[in-house]
RNA sequence: GUCCCCAUCGUCUAGCGGUCCAGGACAUCGCCCUUUCAAGGCGACGGCACGGGUUCGAAUCCCGUUGGGGGCACCA
């Protein structure tokens, strides 16, 4: 009798999907408590090039309402990374927008206010279980091989009932009565899905704080925002029918339901989500790794997606003009870094080289190595067929530019390169090189091979020595080249050292 | 365990019933070029998970098996 009646069976049915064209609206609603991740970032480019693609508009939404776990520091972080991969937001944190504020922590009204709907009319209720009960009900469950999900414990507590648990001293979440029956939606990339409630346990839509949590926050946001196509993992699918229960319960016409694209996950290589253990996660990693946002972005789009055919090597404008989600892939993808490693070094090769120039001056500097920009310059092209990623340009060019009383031979390439023979070599380098003039590649280039004649040395031979005492290792960037750009002053001074130690 | 989803070279994928004894890229391995390393060129290796159907015809459609991923939180 005074058991609540639990809300009626349903067959939610969504199968329309609102058009692709400049009415659009999507989002990437990141919760900011860390660095932003591969897959976070591969959600937000889709989820941007979608809106992109048809003129629609794309949202930024922060879902920090877990005070415990997000913080500034992340929140900033977070746009700093959007920025660098260029993808920018319409209406968000920043630039503001008609249904503003975007920020969840600043919009915990309008959450209570629907838990409040949700409350009285019955669509919710107060679950007084603790954690730990929950905890040992969920492995008792999982140990008899039944659902571990929540059993509905507090469905239908009497007001006595609560009034002695509050006397207790417990708090309560608020949970919502999921209703029997079973939900269908037609997902943009994996087609028609149908879950029955069976398996959709009830669940919490706010802590205990009377804080709102993810399930209730997002459910009025994307309805409350007009998104019209909703773009996230495939962790997300089983929220779907929650969260289109909900849309029910508060009262939302279906008409202004959005659709759903649920995008595989990214996972590493032992078919592990991607994570720490199995590769690296974070953007800014990637970032302070050398690579390029646009090698990145290009890598990122190629995972779970292709504009079909054997494009592979492509950037905004192709992503723009042809991004499809329905092309989208329905398996997993395997992170591989090696694979983007490849990618970007391709950017790099496609960048200009006053670009490059450009994208590489603030690696050498955090290298701690001093460079001009004519010395930049006259440097990018040798670097530039020779590195994946911009960090290699410390590595490739630490010789030409770290302090002369710093330089020393690599041990391996000592052993390697100055042994038998390289002393003549150098000898006789030190002597025709003090009387070259015209200290260019060009004019190095036959001086030194003459030596080589003379002595009777294949080219390597030659070479060998003096790359060792110049570059101080056995692999360099162009010969002539290297000498041309270290003058004849530190030449000569390299030269005369390592004779010291040549064989 | 259970529910949902998925299944083409080692990896990412093209393929959406005949044009596929399956194409590209990365990786690997050769060769060429070459002062090292690269880059570049050429080539090799390598796959439709398995079993049933449907069809004149299947990588493409259906069913099952196996395998993989995800969900079942007071995280999002």
């Amino acid at each position: 009798m005074s058991t609540l009646p639990g809300p009626a069976p349903v067959a939610v049915r969504h199968l329309a999907a609102p058009p692709m064209n400049s009415t659009m609206r999507t989002r990437f609603a990141p919760a900011p408590s860390g660095d932003l991740h591969v897959g976070n970032v591969r959600t937000a480019l889709f989820s941007w090039a979608l809106a992109r693609r048809h003129g629609g508009t794309f949202l930024l939404r922060v879902e920090d309402t877990d005070r415990s776990r997000v913080s500034d520091e992340a929140f900033n972080a977070a746009l700093d990374v959007l920025g660098w991969m260029s993808i920018d937001w319409d209406e968000g944190p920043g630039v503001g927008g008609p249904y503003a504020p975007y920020r969840q922590s600043e919009r915990l009204p309008y959450y209570a206010e629907a838990a409040a709907k949700l409350r009285a009319s019955g669509a919710a209720y107060s679950c007084y279980c603790t954690p730990s009960e929950l905890a040992e009900r969920r492995e008792q469950a999982r140990a008899a091989n039944r659902p571990p999900g929540y059993d509905g414990r507090c469905r239908s507590l009497t007001a006595d009932e609560r009034a002695a648990f509050e006397a207790e001293g417990r708090t309560s979440v608020l949970r919502f009565w999921m209703p029997d029956g079973t939900t269908t939606w037609n997902d943009l990339v994996r087609g028609e899905i149908t879950i029955d409630h069976a398996n959709v346990p009830d669940f919490a839509i706010t802590r205990s704080d009377g804080h709102p949590l993810y399930l209730l926050a997002a459910a009025v946001d994307d309805v409350a925002m007009g998104l019209t196509h909703i773009v996230r993992g495939e962790d997300l699918v089983t929220a779907t029918p929650r969260q289109l229960a909900l849309y029910t319960a508060l009262g939302q016409p279906q008409e202004r339901w959005p659709a759903f694209a649920h995008l595989p996950l990214i996972i590493g290589a032992d078919n592990q989500p991607l994570s720490k253990r199995n590769g690296e996660v974070s953007i800014a990693w990637y970032r302070r790794a050398g690579f390029l946002s646009e090698g990145l972005g290009n890598y990122l789009a190629l995972l779970g997606w292709s504009p079909g055919g054997d494009r592979e090597f492509f950037g905004r404008e192709l992503l723009l003009s042809e991004f499809d989600v329905s092309r989208v892939s329905k398996n997993p993808a395997r992170f591989d870094l090696k694979k983007l490693d490849a990618v970007n070094g391709d950017w790099i090769r496609s960048l200009s080289e006053s670009e490059l120039a450009e994208r590489i001056a603030p690696v050498l500097a955090d290298a701690g190595l001093k460079v001009d920009a004519d010395q930049l310059a006259a440097v990018v092209p040798l670097v530039q067929i020779r590195m994946n990623r911009l960090t290699e340009a410390a590595e490739l060019l630490h010789f030409l530019f770290v302090d002369e009383a710093a330089f020393a031979i690599e041990e391996a390439a000592a052993t390697k390169g100055l042994g038998e023979g390289s002393g003549a070599v150098l000898r006789a380098a030190q002597e025709r090189l003090s009387a070259v003039q015209d200290w260019s590649a060009a004019a190095l280039e036959p001086v030194i091979w003459g030596i080589g004649e003379d002595l009777g040395l294949n080219r390597k031979r030659t070479a060998t020595p003096l790359r060792v005492a110049l570059t101080g290792r056995m692999m360099s960037p162009p010969l002539f080249e290297s000498m041309e750009l270290l003058g004849r002053e530190r030449t000569l001074t390299r030269i005369a050292r390592a004779i010291g130690t040549a064989g």
